[in-house]
RNA sequence: GGCACUGUGGCCGAGUGGAAAGGCAGAGGUCUGCAAAACCUUUUAUAGCGGUUCGAUUCCGCUCUGUGCCUCCA
């Protein structure tokens, strides 16, 4: 195997797929791409750290496909319409709501949040996606599907709204539930068998609507065929994710909470229209980010943002939070906590420190070339063996551990180093660049652990300037100044530590 | 009630039918004017009960525990 041909690899990822409970082998439907779908945020809130974890999930999903060569149309959709928060007729849509209590227009809100998904996933180093479609922006197209749906008898109308139908879809295709695996007439649901409505209007009450009609308080509507209204959650993405990556694509991911209903309506949705046996070939669902030990969500209230990760007056860079994250698997539930980002944080420098150390490494003189092996370390087999972890259904957890035995013997072997031929040592090198950055998408810090301090410029140059005074006074062996020096400034956050005199 | 999943040292977290990764903390050490940092070495674990097997943490069954979904949700 040559390190530097990834079809080896290509040919060797291995993906859970929540379809059929098994870690199967990858195989694109075309060779060279790869098409991924993946559900996005409703905008009418800053994303909290549970939708961020999902995100930067499939951000590794992504930055991996792409360096090993592959197109990767990687298409995540903004959910822009209002839902309504309750499948009650009366239930005012989640959008409408806050338009009302931030006193803006739904658009502004839509725009705002948006604008807000970006940057807090830009803060984490995200990459944007190649195709961010709205649902607003698809409404004609979202419109022709349910026709469509009508026309197969698989959908009917009721006073203006469009109910997807279960049992005619099931005598049909006989596959609702194929991805959850739940079967209808198990499924319960005790507020709707209350006197609603919604009930009333559909034929069986697992029926999901596709078209909402839009009552007189609902200000997101459109024309439609029945009407005016709204379309229904799942249809947008079953539109979206078709038009962009044709009928059948390849991988189809979101957090573990929309397997059931989203996923499977959508699945049902395309399986109706479509009349393939799927809707992509591999179904990733990552696990839920817990604080508290439940899930992270915005309408229980349990839920961290971004600028809530101050301890102790201390904030966290997001790549640290980005490290602590990825440091569990993504099918693992985790639960937040603080001191495992204070664990994390130490981790990274652990790693940052070593890949400095190697930099200068590989940029000193060397005249062998033949490639070390040694019965400690051979640098081919690390570097297969941090693709086979992550070929493995993306198991950063170990792929992180061999990086950091790498930096163990980084730190500790010297000899073992000095033994290396120049074009190992550059091999070594470039893949712990290829790992941590291209690939985790960690990022250097490029101020001290004090960085998240707000330093005026004056402040900065006044620190400077003491901290030159007392390497002088150091010099002198005046250790009863140096000293007082350096514990004052530790009491603003500033930690010195000093080398050996020369 | 149904479906899906989970249980690993003090904490966090991987893997495996054949002597249980890694990180943090703890202990010891190197270095250092001191301190810190950094680095090195190192102690401690597979929820319980059965079964299959030469051998189970891994496979199977039961019990207990926790989580997610069956309204909106990443």
């Amino acid at each position: 195997m040559n390190i530097e041909d990834k079809n080896y690899i290509r040919n060797h990822i291995k993906i859970y797929n929540s379809l059929t409970g098994k870690k199967e082998l990858f195989q694109p439907i075309n060779k060279k791409y790869v098409g991924i779908y993946v559900c996005g945020p409703t905008v009418y809130h800053d994303i909290h750290l549970g939708n961020c974890r999902t995100f930067i999930s499939f951000d590794l999903v992504f930055r991996y496909f792409k360096h090993l060569g592959y197109k990767v149309r990687y298409v995540r959709n903004i959910t822009d319409v209002g839902h309504l928060e309750n499948e009650r007729d009366d239930g005012e849509d989640k959008i409408s709501k806050k338009s009302r209590i931030e006193g803006l227009e739904p658009m502004e809100i839509v725009q705002k949040y948006t604008i807000s998904f970006h940057k807090i996933l830009n803060i984490f180093n995200t990459l944007p996606p190649s195709i961010e479609p709205t649902a607003t922006g698809h409404i004609i197209e979202q419109i022709d599907i349910i026709q469509e749906l009508i026309k197969k008898k698989l959908a009917y109308e009721k006073n203006g709204s469009v109910y997807f139908d279960i049992k005619k879809y099931n005598k049909k295709f006989s596959s609702y539930g194929k991805l959850s695996h739940n079967k209808i007439d198990k499924l319960f649901n005790q507020k709707l068998k209350n006197n609603s409505s919604v009930v009333v209007e559909k034929r069986c009450f697992q029926d999901f609507s596709l078209w909402k009609r839009a009552n007189d308080n609902h200000i997101m509507n459109w024309n439609s065929p029945w009407g005016k209204g709204f379309p229904g959650w799942h249809i947008e993405c079953t539109t979206m994710s078709t038009k962009y990556l044709g009928e059948i694509f390849d991988i189809h991911g979101g957090g573990i909470d929309l397997k059931f209903p989203h996923h499977e309506c959508e699945l049902a949705q395309a399986i109706g229209i479509y009349e393939n046996k799927n809707l992509a070939h591999y179904w990733m669902h990552t696990n839920m980010l817990t604080f508290n030990g439940k899930k992270m969500s915005k309408s229980t209230g349990n839920f961290l943002g971004l600028k809530d990760i101050i301890i102790y007056n201390k904030s966290f860079h997001p790549t640290i939070i980005r490290f602590f994250i990825l440091q569990s698997h993504y099918r693992s539930l985790l639960n937040f906590s603080y001191q495992g980002l204070i664990n994390a944080e130490k981790g990274y420098y652990r790693l940052m420190n070593a890949i400095e150390k190697l930099k200068h490494f590989s940029t000193k003189e060397k005249t062998k070339t033949n490639h070390y092996y040694s019965s400690t370390f051979n640098i081919i087999q690390w570097i297969k063996d941090c693709y086979n972890a992550i070929n493995d259904d993306f198991n950063i957890p170990l792929l992180i551990s061999f990086l950091f035995k790498a930096s163990h013997i980084v730190n500790n072997s010297s000899s073992v180093i000095n033994n290396m031929g120049c074009s190992d040592i550059n091999l070594w090198n470039k893949y712990m660049n290829h790992f941590i950055f291209d690939i985790l998408g960690l990022q250097t810090l490029s101020l001290e652990k004090n960085s998240s301090y707000e330093t005026s410029k004056k402040f900065k140059v006044l620190i400077e300037r003491l901290i030159k005074f007392r390497i002088e006074e150091r010099k002198r062996r005046n250790w009863i100044l140096s000293d007082r020096i350096r514990k004052e400034l530790s009491h603003v956050g500033i930690s010195l530590h000093d080398d050996k005199l020369c």
